[in-house]
DNA sequence: CGATCTTATGTATACGTATTCATCCTTGCA
DNA sequence: TGCAAGGATGAATACGTATACATAAGATCG
């Protein structure tokens, strides 16, 4: 048997022999294919699917000096980031792009990828809170390409930014819980240093301030559902409990509540309790959480359209910033009159918007 | 001011120049530096550095005919999928590949999305999923990528393969129903056309056939949480409560049981529920559901390995098919003797395995 | 000490496409 | 009829790198 395995990739040299014409015209007909004549066009066409032609778009990256490529660089963990990094492929897909995607579980691990990265010529590139030396941050501005960094409010004004209104949403919340008559609040943290963290503290205590309200501060340790969990145990151990808890996120809110069941402690009932982010989790039943929602999808719209927008223009002087507003979501957690949780007939849910969702 | 702006980027040709070497040393020098004399290479080493250069990766790939990127295809929905992407991605940064990500949320944009993805030149493709026309399928192995199919069992035999053993989990599942004394078994599955569907409910058919139990199928009509809810209205509607429920899926699971809540049904109080998946949600205490634990990481490993791995010969007669046996999760859902859920004192969870993860 | 082998480097080319420039043909208009 | 303008195509080149081949200089060995 010959071993014709290897059988050489069909090119659009291949493709214009075969129709007749010249290289150059079959790549027109798949660039700009207004240029090119109609009945040259079908017989490209009918020779390029005869010989099954895909053209190569490394080769045309290489001419082209466009990559068509956005990456995204995104913690690994947390429901929070999972979930943007779907609507950051999709929206990405929507504008003919591709995602480029790279995990990282600690800060360290960024920088080594970022080497990588940089190889790879990519259009844009979305920085999603992850922190980046500012001297590698300038070296990846010069090489023209876009950055954008996404939920890292510290960034803003070095590089272009896309973020929710932290301190608005938690000043909300805020409002909320003061409305409801609450005077002594705990706020949890997830990370005292992120920025975000800080943000969403600062909104809160100022406005819970401004009411005469006192809000403490303490930090669960990390953005996550065991964190919220074990920092139950501190909150349970209380010389006495706050009105409200606000947490930092959606995730260690989870945490907190599941938390605090286990001292018989249960949201509304002994304690109100908000969480930040509006994950879908926030909406189901089980946990039908207060929080402040963020919009996910336009959020990640801006950040595709500064990194792949074709207004690239990095020579700004002012870096564009983006702040979109979240919208607070009363949840079973903060209603006032109910005392226990999941009682026959409660209706908990039915949060309105219609999502597709589609199959395993 | 003189517009330097557009400052052509710094090449291999550069860097030769500035060292006094060929391009080729270069070259050299960054691919296999073994071969370079070590004096050479930190003149090379010194004049990159200084001029800033980075390898142009879409330029080595055109050459080398090797892109050093994986591409995945993956629902763009459901908790299960984002944990499965983010195993791909660090499996996939731990060998120096890249991850190119298509979130997809209807079938037909499989096939346009595919389209584009042939350009790229991938060198490897994990189809999570999706169904392919065979006709594309058969087109794309000519290519010369290796093709993985992920949790896709029907796919078995026809390109490699990587899967959780779904009926043995299943099985598994049922047995440990049987063992509880179960005598009449719901299953509910989420789309019945989906073939992990099918091995599922097969699997649990099979052996609770065995032990004179017969089990009815259900189908929730999509795999999300949404759809858990809404099935738990038709349960709740039955003439008699089945002693159990087996849900195809973890995310189904949690709609059913905050679903059932509704109707004052609780697990295992009254009635006994079982998910698949081993969502790390269902190790959180508000849920604590028993269900059959994938090995996420383990099965993202054979696919990277099948996808990426150096050991690439498309042209095996017998398409490796790796299926994985998943674990069993002892949940207080099927936790008999114990009527309600969450009460004061009652300790769920600690799962044991201590887990790392990083900071938002 | 000359012949052979090894090692380090330079030369030249190819990867597959986009694009500039030149060329040819068609058309419109005076 | 002649000439300019426009439209379609071909020829040639460049994008930045990897690599086969050739070559020069030491190293090894009889």
């Amino acid at each position: 048997m010959v071993r014709s395995d290897r059988k050489r990739a069909v090119t659009s040299v291949d493709v214009a022999a075969a129709a007749g014409v010249s290289q150059a015209t079959v790549a027109r007909c798949f660039t700009t294919p207004e240029v090119v004549a109609p009945d040259t066009r079908l017989k490209i066409e009918a020779a390029a699917d005869r010989l099954g032609y895909v053209p190569n778009a490394i080769a045309r990256s290489l001419k082209s000096q466009r990559t068509n490529i956005v990456g995204a660089v995104v913690p690994a963990v947390g429901e929070y980031w999972q979930n943007v990094v779907t609507y950051f492929s999709r929206r990405l897909t929507a504008r003919g792009r591709q995602l480029l995607l790279f995990s990282f579980l600690d800060q360290e691990e960024v920088n080594e990828t970022l080497e990588a990265v940089m190889q790879y010529r990519l259009d844009g590139l979305i920085l999603a809170s992850a922190t980046i030396a500012e001297a590698q941050l300038a070296r990846m501005r010069q090489t023209g390409l876009s950055l954008v960094a996404f939920n890292h409010p510290d960034a803003a004004g070095i590089v272009p930014s896309v973020t929710v209104d932290n301190e608005a949403g938690a000043s909300e919340l805020a409002r909320h819980l003061a409305d409801l008559g609450c005077t002594r609040v705990l706020y949890l943290g997830g990370v005292a240093a992120a920025s975000t963290d800080r943000a969403r503290f600062r909104g809160a205590a100022r406005t819970l301030a401004s009411t005469g309200v006192r809000c403490n501060y303490m930090e669960a340790g990390a953005f996550t559902y065991e964190a919220g969990y074990r920092a139950a145990e501190r909150v349970g151990s209380l010389d006495s409990l706050p009105d409200a808890i606000m947490v930092g996120s959606d995730e260690v809110a989870f945490g907190m509540l599941d938390g605090l069941r286990r001292y018989g402690l249960t949201a509304p009932g002994d304690v109100l309790v908000t969480g930040f982010d509006g994950l879908p989790q926030a909406g189901w039943a089980g946990y039908d959480l207060t929080t402040l929602v963020q919009p996910a999808d336009r959020l990640a719209e801006h950040a595709v359209e500064l990194a792949a927008g074709d207004t690239a223009d990095p020579s700004d002087a002012q870096p564009p910033s983006v702040v979109v507003a979240g919208t607070l979501r009363r949840g079973l957690t903060t209603r006032k009159g109910d005392t226990e949780q999941g009682g026959p007939g409660s209706l908990p849910s039915h949060n309105g918007s219609t999502e597709r969702r589609a199959g395993q």
